[in-house]
DNA sequence: CGCGATTTGTGCGTGCGTTCACAAGCGCCT
DNA sequence: AGGCGCTTGTGAACGCACGCACAAATCGCG
């Protein structure tokens, strides 16, 4: 369908070892959310020493509908064998390369307290394709002190450090009182994509893409849903830890 | 977005009196989640000496577009003054109502290793309504060890002692290869609400709610655009993001 | 007391995303 | 070689969500 050349670009074969043509559909976006999933779930499958998977098991293990991704799959061209099923190791190439795995991001992680620490820590960054780079704080108190081998420079130099460091993402781990000041400085060091774990609405201009994480906001969700399954029943009171089941 | 959906099609059947408060319309999803983020920008707007809102104002504050903000709250019912806008304590209560806020929820915490130790310190768990009542861990020398003022139990103490601390909903900080085994716990204990940061898919029974957050596929989602900027070679100017905001 | 300014609540068109269902294609077995 | 079973890829229908645009409603003011 899409599979015709993007038209714009395509042509610079001098692109990094690309084994595959680099075209570039305009993928849905529900389709790049999913994209990583199907990453991890042929990862696994790989390491469990399969070979091929049909749809209908790789659907299974990502937790979603074959069709979906079917579809989702079908959308960066055509790498399945009809009545076979997707090569494991072609499609992660495929994947990874629609992704933009194959060139190591770096990460420059700004506020080191509580959640930061933890993130700068975080193995399954660095086990998919991401390195952190660099780490930054206000707190006179963290800077300086080392963590994993990076040491933590004051925020005030992150204009300074980022590009020569190779930042290609920034993750924002401060409180939301400083998350905007942050964000401000990491685009004008050139920074395009944040990832934000701060309560709070960043303002960026056109052409920076933030996405945002919010714990709290995850737990209410939930919290709803328990709400409503306990009023579920119309009058029904709240207590025993026996919940009434759904039929 | 939805997995695990269950077959809660439990309708309130009778929705004669809609002047009770404690009515539940199903809402739609989309805006269930999006009602904690509106929460958030009333609690500041209140700190701010505010006293009303208009949607306009609110949806800037939340980062979404007007129409959608009234929208949803048309859901919950009519809390707006024409011509005036919403009273903000007001509408904070009714969407805390709604949200099952009202009531402090205990929140299970298993896996206190790198990402699970920071969670249990998040503050802004206990200032959003939620409480951090036990910590579990596999690893013996995690186990007894006091964080926050909780002790860290061994993780097979999980099914007897979290119906007795309230616990409402269980988060897994662990690796992915305990994550099941832990999932598999949490609802023999009774928990129906899961919040998942292992990667990887769980299998629950029905009316169990599961959300997931993946920190690493963040990270892949934004080297997608990232990705798809760097190749954009002509002089076209990416602005679709989905969440561009601009001021 | 009535009018205009302002803002909510919502009907409707549009586009996206999901799902079903099936034709097309591939390998294997006879 | 040919048929058969299995799986992919996709056309089409469906449902949800979003955003526009406007009628209804309310307040303030002259």
């Amino acid at each position: 369908m899409s599979q015709a050349t993007s038209g714009v670009g395509s042509g610079t074969g001098a692109a990094a070892g690309a084994t595959t043509p680099s075209d570039f559909p305009d993928l849905p976006e529900a389709t790049v959310a999913r994209l990583p999933e199907y990453l991890r779930a042929l990862h696994q499958l790989a390491d469990t020493g399969h070979d091929t998977v049909s749809s209908e098991a790789l659907a299974a293990a990502a937790g979603v509908n074959s069709a979906k991704l079917r579809k989702d799959l079908s959308h960066l061209g055509s790498y399945g064998t009809r009545g076979v099923g997707y090569e494991i190791s072609l499609l992660i190439a495929q994947i990874e390369h629609v992704l933009g795995l194959t060139q190591r991001r770096g990460v420059a992680l700004v506020g080191v307290g509580n959640l930061g620490h933890a993130l700068a820590g975080y193995a399954g960054f660095g086990s998919r394709g991401f390195r952190v780079v660099a780490l930054f704080d206000a707190d006179p108190r963290l800077v300086g002190k080392t963590i994993n081998g990076l040491v933590v420079r004051h925020v005030d130099l992150l204009v300074e450090f980022a590009p020569a460091e190779g930042v290609a993402i920034g993750v924002i781990a401060t409180p939301a009182s400083a998350a905007q000041a942050v964000a401000d400085m990491l685009v004008a060091a050139g920074v395009t994509s944040i990832l934000n774990f701060a309560p709070c609405v960043l303002a960026v201009p056109d052409g920076v893409d933030v996405r945002k994480v919010d714990l709290a906001i995850e737990l209410q969700i939930l919290s709803f849903h328990e709400h409503r399954k306990s009023a579920a029943g119309g009058a029904v009171a709240v207590g025993a830890g026996a919940e009434a089941l759904p039929r």
